[in-house]
DNA sequence: AGATTAATCGGAGGACTCTCCGTTTACAAC
DNA sequence: GTTGTAAACGGAGAGTCCTCCGATTAATCT
């Protein structure tokens, strides 16, 4: 037993190999391709991985599994969906009051979710353990902190789960498909829940 | 080509064969006793086949697919429960004023999704078609009536659908092993949603 | 360069869901 | 009984997800 080579940097995750970091890179494009040419549900590991020309294991090391990679997918977007509402420009940033802020936020997030909405699809099928792991608890974290300001005295973190609750790609895709809601409507449906709420309790 | 032996009764949906219907009985049994011993989410159909004694054809053939056979374990407390809030004693049933049906219903609900809670966690997993073809359309429907009666000028069916998002296995499990919800406080965080609505709009 | 070693690779294999279709069987009519 | 036929049976097989582990290789040390 020898030393360790280099001490290990605290804080730094300890950079990925040359292929390792080759191959992430081959597999997200790939199935990115793939996503946006056959239809989301439809999207294959075994196929990813052939036509990235990796082995299997290699995708399921890379990504942990299948709701992994998809998180994977919807992370740019997602990372620019939350620079916006934690630094933008208000009204869903910070600066406008509280109460505008929820309603912004609420709207913008359903955009966000029909913006990758097949991959949203997917990645809600998943068991509880990943779904509420991803960008869930930012969004939670974000709508309760706002919720606390605008009524306070109420349980700030359970009308948040219960805001956030219906907008969810199965859903509004329900909402749309079978009922023939507009996107207007169903945003102005939550924009009555969320005035209703922060109305009561203030 | 000859006549048809004998007229069919219309209405009456043909009666299974008698090994049909012995083996859907035998098939729900082996399911629901594999579902209480094994815990639901490692409920293999192959397995309940080979249990059952019948070949894997029969199970599809009987009930379609997974979800379907999810359905039809959860079939029988689901109708007592639809028995109790379409002709029970109120509050939960008619007689009482909407608004009191109303918290009624979503506390009701909260109890019948725990007590079939792993059946509805597996249940959701399930692709948005057949999650909204059970049960679900049942609950919309009644909770839209109520909220078209307490809050005329609403749009009653959108409501619907925001009020039981939030009651949810996949949402509640979470709640209450991640967070140390009790159901009790569950309960309470619904009612004050379920009031703020109703107050708002009447 | 050459050696060392831990990280990475890759694909065989197990378990699962669901489909297909040739074979068997329950039931009714005679 | 016998017979005809629509319905039901059952299991092989295709397509998936994911695991495991021996072979390979990138990065570092001398």
């Amino acid at each position: 037993m020898r030393e360790r080579r280099s001490l290990p940097v605290v804080g730094q995750p300890q950079p990925e190999r040359a292929d390792a970091a080759r191959n992430r890179q081959k597999i997200i494009e790939v199935a990115a391709r793939m996503v946006t040419e056959c239809g989301a549900d439809n999207l294959s590991l075994d196929e990813v991985a052939r036509e990235a020309c990796v082995g299997v294991g290699t995708v399921y090391r890379r990504f942990g599994d299948r709701t992994g990679l998809l998180l994977a997918l919807i992370d740019e977007r997602e990372r620019r969906f939350q620079a916006a509402f934690l630094s933008g420009p208000p009204p869903l940033g910070p600066g406008a009051p509280a109460r505008e802020r929820i309603v912004a936020f609420l709207h913008a997030l359903v955009d966000r979710i029909l913006a990758d909405e097949a991959l949203f699809l997917l990645l809600e099928k998943g068991g509880t353990a990943k779904r509420f792991t991803g960008p869930y608890r930012v969004h939670h974290i974000h709508l309760a902190t706002l919720l606390a300001r605008a009524c306070p005295g109420a349980d700030a973190a359970y009308l948040a789960d219960a805001l956030l609750a219906p907008v969810n790609a199965h859903l509004i895709a329900r909402q749309r498909e079978e009922r023939g809601m507009t996107v207007e409507q169903i945003k102005s449906g939550l924009e009555a829940l969320a005035e209703a709420v922060t109305r009561a309790t203030s």
